[in-house]
DNA sequence: TGATTATCTGCGTGGTTGCGCAGAAACGCA
DNA sequence: TGCGTTTCTGCGCAACCACGCAGATAATCA
């Protein structure tokens, strides 16, 4: 049971379950847009990143000097379970409308990021 | 998106998602029967109880000496979804069906409680 | 090569967490 | 009132966690 107690842990941060959420909703996403998204440093955005990937959560992929981030498809029944919760349940919660706005307003300015 | 991390948090120790589930699946159940499932001492289930009690988690309902907690019907869609994990992915987990053996095996030897 | 942009990481800090122990509280009963 | 049972709680401790800062790393381009 300490493995689906770790799944709960790493969504137990809330910036880690709007970067969660984000990235279900939108799919694969650039370090600097989920940081313009959430309105965070991108320090802050790239740690927390890297605790749900060491937890298998999230993969990325490098794209220059971009990285991609994008939700695991879910091996456990639990994972699917929680990733519709995403989906179905947060997704129009004020805060993740925010972070979306913010991330369609400000997304992109980089133009060769994310095209 | 703080009140829903908080309930991730809630579910992110092992103690307590175990108890989150077995009440999912057997209903009210008295502090004494949990300590017996889980196989852990009593005042540490106590504690874990009244953490997920303060979150709204469960509720208690006292019965002489003893205390009955039950998990409150799910109030947002996220709660109810996570209900619907517990049942649905995890009531066949390894850990969680040695904690309903020990409690069938264990619980009701104090004849008065839980009948 | 050197500058620039994007991302990551070592470090110190303050705050939180779960633990066990021991004892307190709540209740029933003689 | 006094005893036994069940449950809860104050305390101290060790481990963990998220934070910001500052600097390192990685890739691109002039």
């Amino acid at each position: 049971m300490d493995t689906e107690a770790a799944l709960f842990k790493v969504l137990s941060d809330s910036t880690r379950l709007r970067l969660a959420v984000l990235l279900a909703l939108r799919g694969e996403t650039c370090v600097c847009d989920l940081a313009t998204a959430l309105d965070a440093p991108d320090f802050r955005i790239s740690r927390h990143l890297s605790i749900m990937r060491a937890s298998g959560m999230v993969e990325a992929r490098r794209e220059g000097t971009w990285m991609h981030y994008r939700l695991v498809d879910g091996r456990t029944g639990l994972e699917t379970c929680l990733h519709a919760c995403f989906r179905d349940c947060l997704h129009d919660h004020p805060t993740v409308c925010e972070d979306l706005a913010r991330l369609a307003a400000g997304a992109c300015r980089k133009e060769k990021c994310c095209v």
